[in-house]
DNA sequence: CGCCATTTAGCAAACGTTTGCCAAAAACCA
DNA sequence: TGGTTTTTGGCAAACGTTTGCTAAATGGCG
C-alpha cells in the first residue's frame, strides 16, 4: 500500500522505487485459504463470534451458531493452527521419540505401536509427530526444538533416554513426558513397560520344568535395559531351580538390535563349535531365533528335538516358522493406549505429579519350538 | 451450560458473582521459557537485531552474532516455532499420509521408509507427522485441517488416494504433495513408484523358463493398484511365452494385506483343492508366501521340489526361512529419499508444476525357493 | 573536513487467532 | 411498562516472531 502511494507521488523518480524495493521481500499473498474474517462477514456477525460460535458453542445463539457454521462449511473455511497455537500457547501435537536404531527386537512392533498410538492420539483431536533419536548431535537438537520452541505439547519417549544438548534437557521442559517401554519411574518419568524380566523367568522355568539345563542365551545389545532385564530373568529362573550361571552361555552383545538376523546367525556359529551344546535357547528378539534357527537347521540340528527355542517379541511371522516358534507376546497396541491415556491426563490435569508405572504384561505363546530335552544327550559333537 | 446457569438462578445471588467468571479463562502465564526479547536484552541489542542474527546471519555485524548467538546460548533460547511460522506463513513440518491398513505388504517397510524419509526431511530442516487415512469419515477430516489449517508445508502420501471431505480435498491445497509407490502421475502428482508390473514379469518369466506352466497367484486387496500392476506383470508374461490366462489361478484377493498371513493360509487351502495342481506359485507379498509355503509344507508337498515359490517385498526375514525365499526387493531407501527430494524441489522453487515421475526399480533375489519344474508331473493328487 | 555510498540497527506493523471486558439486546419479573 | 437479570456480540489487546522502512553509523574519497 504505501508503496504504491509512493509510486503516484513521484512518477518520474522510478529509481527511487526500485532502491527502495531492494530490501522488500514479497509479503507472500498466497495464504489463499478464506479466514475467519471472511465467515464472520459471510454470516454477518462478528469476528470473536465466529471463533466462539467454532469453539465453545455454549456461549453463542443456537440460531447464530447454525448460520456461521453454515457460512464456514460454504466457504471450505478451516481454521490457522498456528495462529490458535501462538495465541493459546500449546499445541496439539504429540511427540513420539524413537530411537535411531528403529528395528528395535522385531521391526514389526513399530508399525503398530505408531498406529495404535496415532489412533488413541486422534480420538482426543492430537496429532503425531516422529522424531528419529539417532546417535549423532543434530537429531537430539531437533529433538529439543520441537521441545523447547512450542511445537509439540507432549511427548511419548520409545525405549530411549531422554536426549540432551548443552544446557538444554528435555528433562527440564514443561511438557508432559511418558516413557514407553523402558522404565524410567525411578526416575519420576510415568512410564508403560511389560514385565520383561518376569516373562522370561517364566519361559526359562518352562523350560527347566521341560528337562533343560544348558542354555545358550542371544543377547542384545550390551546393557541394553531390555537385555539385562530379560537376561535377569533367565538367571532367577536358574537360581531358583538350583542351577549356576556356569549352566548358560551367552551370545552376541556387540551388535544393536538392528542387527537381529546377523546376531542370530553369528549365535548359530557359537553354538556350532561350543563343545557342551545347550539344550535350550532363549532369544531376546524373534528376529535373532529365526535366523538363529535357520542356520541351525541348515547344520543338521532338529528343532525340538535336540534344541528347544524360546524368543521374544511377540511377531507375527513367529506362528510360520519351521517349526512355529514360540514367543513372548509383546502387547504393543495396550501399551500404546496406555501410554496415550497416561499423557493425555497430564496433559489436561496439570496438577499430576506423581510418576505412574503401568506394567502390562506379555505372555508367552508355546508353539512347537519348546519340548521336552532329550533324556541323556547333554554333549553333541558338532 | 444453559441448564447449569438456570440452577443457579434458583440458587440465589451468588450466581451473579460466579458469572461473571465463568466468562473467564487464565491468560496461561505458563510459557516460561526465554523469548527474543530477553536474548536482546542480554545482549543489548534490538529483537530485530536477534531475529536477523538468528536467521539471516549475513545481514548483521559478526562480532554482534557472536555477542546474540552467546547470549542465546546463555539462556538456552529457542525460537517459537509457531510465532515463526504464523509471521512468515509457512511451517517446517511434512505430513505422510500411511493408508489405514498400515500393514501393506510387509509391515518391514514401513518403519524403513519412515526412518528413511524422516532422515532425509531432518538433514533439510524439516520434520515429519503422521496421518492415518483410515476408512472412517473423522481421520480424512483429521488429515484435511492438517493440510487447510496450515501446520503442514507438504505431503507425501503412501500408496493411497487423496482424501476428500465434503468440499474440500486434497488435490485443492496449494501444497506440493507426492505420491510414494502409488503412480498418480497421470492425475498430476508427483510420484515415486518402483516397477511393480514389469518385476513381476521378470520374475514369471524366470519360472516359465524353468519349465513352469502352471500357476497360482495369491493376491492382494482386489482393484488395489498393486494388485492390478502385479498380476498384470504375470499375465504379460504367460501371453508371451504363448500360454493362456487359464494358466493361472487366482487366490485371495477378498481381504486387506493387513491380513496378508491369513490370505496365505487360505491359499494353501484352495491349493489344497485344486485338481490340477500348480508348479509355481506368485505372491504378492512375502507374508502371504511364508504363511502359505508354512501350510503346505506341513501338508507334504516339498518346496521347490514340487513347487516354486516367490513373493514381493524383500523383507529380511525371507532370507532365513526354510527353505530360503525368493522376493522382488522394494528399494525402499531410495523411494523414500526420491519422494523428499522432490517434495523439497517442490517446496523451494513453486514454479515447478510438471508432474514427474520417478521410477525406482525393484530387484528379484534369486533363493532356493525357485527350481526347475518336476518334468512330467503337472497332476498331483492331494 | 565534508560529502556521498554503504552497512547496520531499530521501530512498528503485520501474521490469524482467542478472550477479557464492556455494551447492547433480550428475557424476565413485578 | 420499567427495572433487573441474563445472554449475546463487538472491540481491541494479546501471543512471539519477521520484516519494510527509515534512522543512524560507518567508511571511502576528494
Amino acid at each position: 500500500m504505501a508503496s504504491i502511494a509512493l509510486g503516484f507521488e513521484a512518477a518520474g523518480i522510478q529509481t527511487k522505487d526500485r532502491n527502495v524495493k531492494k530490501n522488500k521481500d514479497v509479503p507472500a499473498e498466497e495464504h489463499s485459504g478464506p479466514l475467519m474474517a471472511d465467515v464472520a462477514r459471510l454470516a454477518g456477525v462478528a469476528i470473536s463470534t465466529v471463533s466462539r460460535a467454532l469453539a465453545n458453542p455454549g456461549r453463542v445463539n443456537e440460531k447464530t451458531r447454525a448460520k456461521i457454521s453454515a457460512a464456514a462449511k460454504q466457504l471450505g473455511y478451516t481454521p490457522n493452527a498456528m495462529a490458535r497455537g501462538l495465541r493459546v500457547g500449546k499445541s496439539n501435537i504429540i511427540m513420539i521419540i524413537l530411537p535411531g536404531s528403529l528395528h528395535y527386537g522385531a521391526s514389526q512392533i513399530i508399525p503398530q505401536i505408531l498406529q495404535g498410538i496415532n489412533r488413541s492420539l486422534s480420538q482426543h483431536g492430537y496429532h503425531l509427530m516422529i522424531a528419529n533419536l539417532d546417535r549423532d548431535e543434530t537429531s537430539e537438537q531437533h529433538i529439543l526444538d520441537l521441545a523447547f520452541g512450542g511445537t509439540v505439547r507432549g511427548v511419548i519417549i520409545f525405549s530411549s533416554q531422554l536426549p540432551v544438548d548443552g544446557n538444554r534437557s528435555l528433562a527440564d521442559t514443561a511438557l508432559p513426558i511418558v516413557s514407553l517401554l523402558l522404565d524410567m519411574s525411578e526416575s519420576s518419568l510415568p512410564s508403560v513397560v511389560t514385565n520383561d524380566r518376569q516373562a522370561v523367568r517364566q519361559a526359562t522355568q518352562e523350560l527347566i520344568e521341560l528337562g533343560h539345563t544348558r542354555f545358550l542365551y542371544i543377547a542384545g545389545p550390551t546393557g541394553n535395559y531390555h537385555d539385562v532385564e530379560r537376561y535377569g530373568g533367565a538367571l532367577e529362573a536358574l537360581r531358583e531351580a538350583g542351577l549356576s550361571e556356569q549352566h548358560v552361555v551367552r551370545s552376541g552383545g556387540a551388535h544393536s538390535y538392528q542387527l537381529g538376523f546377523r546376531t542370530g546367525v553369528e549365535a548359530a556359529d557359537d553354538f556350532a563349535r561350543l563343545e557342551v551344546k545347550p539344550t535350550a535357547v532363549i532369544a531376546t528378539s524373534d528376529d535373532m531365533a529365526i535366523s538363529f534357527m535357520s542356520r541351525v537347521q541348515r547344520m543338521g540340528w532338529n528343532i525340538p528335538t535336540d534344541l528347544s527355542l524360546v524368543s521374544f517379541d511377540g511377531s507375527p511371522v513367529c506362528e510360520f516358522s519351521t517349526p512355529p516358534l514360540s514367543t513372548i507376546e509383546q502387547p504393543v497396541e495396550e501399551m500404546g493406549q496406555a501410554a496415550v491415556a497416561l499423557l493425555i491426563e497430564r496433559i489436561e490435569q496439570a496438577h499430576i505429579r506423581t510418576a505412574t508405572r503401568i506394567v502390562v504384561p506379555s505372555r508367552l505363546i508355546r508353539r512347537e519350538s519348546m519340548a521336552a530335552a532329550k533324556p541323556g544327550l547333554n554333549i553333541l559333537r558338532s
